[in-house]
DNA sequence: TAAATATCATACTATACAGTATGATATTAT
DNA sequence: ATAATATCATACTGTATAGTATGATATTTA
């Protein structure tokens, strides 16, 4: 009895992990259902059997995308060297963002926040807030800021110039690159602490 | 004999314009022909009169986009009080990041980055490269900093975290979160320069 | 005015795709 | 075993759309 409703979970899966892949890489008007079957190895009836329509396995597909946030970064903010701990932490950070995963994600999104900002907003909001809360506190402990909801704000989004370019079509920097930018930056943020 | 060819150029240019505007809100794939001619009140057939296919229509709707690049922020910097010069341009990039019609370019970008690097990145460069150009001599010769290019990088990426954001559903922000927002990049920014 | 050309209106072709239908074959439950 | 259900293979319907064809009507040129 639990066997069979197994084996759906096991279908309902792989259905789901078709369509994640194809979404993200095709994009929503761009993925057929007909693609997503032969990826599933599967038949459209089945797809229709358990997703009444291409949006609901759309939207099915971003909710599960968005539970597997890769945030492997925070554990960085342990480390008892602030510099150094914030170096590493830019420098997974940027990593992280930087993914093929990510950039296929963050690219659905804004393609498709337009016709449906509730979904994409909301599933993002997630990962993205939980890194800046860690961050303030970090700030707050360690640096004694005065407003460390806004630095953290400003210190992500310096991290976030490279993930940008690369959306549009640059190349992506490299080690050396990436190496003398996250120094740069961290010096940057230092340098706002108040005096010892 | 140049009234002919004027009309023409016109002709050219309406329809230019009629496609430039359903590409940027609706994208490359949801664009039809049809809803291009309807746009620009002309038949499909004199589109293709004088582009080839909806492909090469792309092209020159999105140099013609490229054409015309919103810097007025840039004079901002003529400002001879270094502070206020930051803080007058900071907003005024946010904010023209932040209008309707770059949101609309930048979303095209993104989208269609992915099938046409070489088109979407060269002609975006321009704009963001002339910027952090003149960011970084204003940086040497008022603030004196040993990597000018680098924190004009910074600079300019934190200025775009609400464009990020917008990007993916999020609301704009308001008046007063923004002056917060400038207002601390802006000292988080001054804080590094060396000792006077 | 007459010839040439640009544009129009309309319809057509070919293709792609969402979603449905049907009938056959496995798999599971009792 | 047998009834019920899940899946398969294949084909179909309806719609949207890129691009073409045709013949009529303006507009321009000479």
């Amino acid at each position: 009895m639990g066997k069979i409703k197994q084996n759906k979970e096991k279908k309902r899966r792989v259905i789901l992990q078709a369509a994640q892949d194809i979404f993200l890489s095709e994009g929503y008007v761009l993925t057929s259902m007909d693609k997503i079957a032969a990826q599933a190895q599967v038949t459209k009836q089945t797809i229709y059997r358990y997703y009444s329509s291409k949006s609901a396995l759309f939207k099915a597909a971003l909710e599960h995308i968005g539970e597997q946030p890769e945030m492997g970064f925070l554990t960085h903010l342990q480390e008892p060297d602030t510099e150094k701990a914030l170096c590493q932490f830019a420098k997974g950070f940027i990593q992280a963002h930087l993914s093929e995963e990510h950039l296929a994600i963050f690219r659905l999104l804004v393609m498709e926040s337009v016709k449906a900002p509730e979904i994409t907003n909301s599933f993002y909001t997630v990962g993205s807030d939980e890194t800046e809360l860690k961050l303030a506190a970090f700030f707050t402990e360690r640096l004694h800021l005065k407003n460390p909801e806004i630095t953290a704000q400003l210190w992500t989004a310096m991290l976030l110039s490279h993930r940008t370019s690369v959306l549009v079509g640059r190349k992506k920097p490299n080690e050396q690159q990436l190496e003398k930018y996250v120094k740069e930056a961290t010096q940057l943020l230092l340098a706002v602490r108040p005096q010892a």
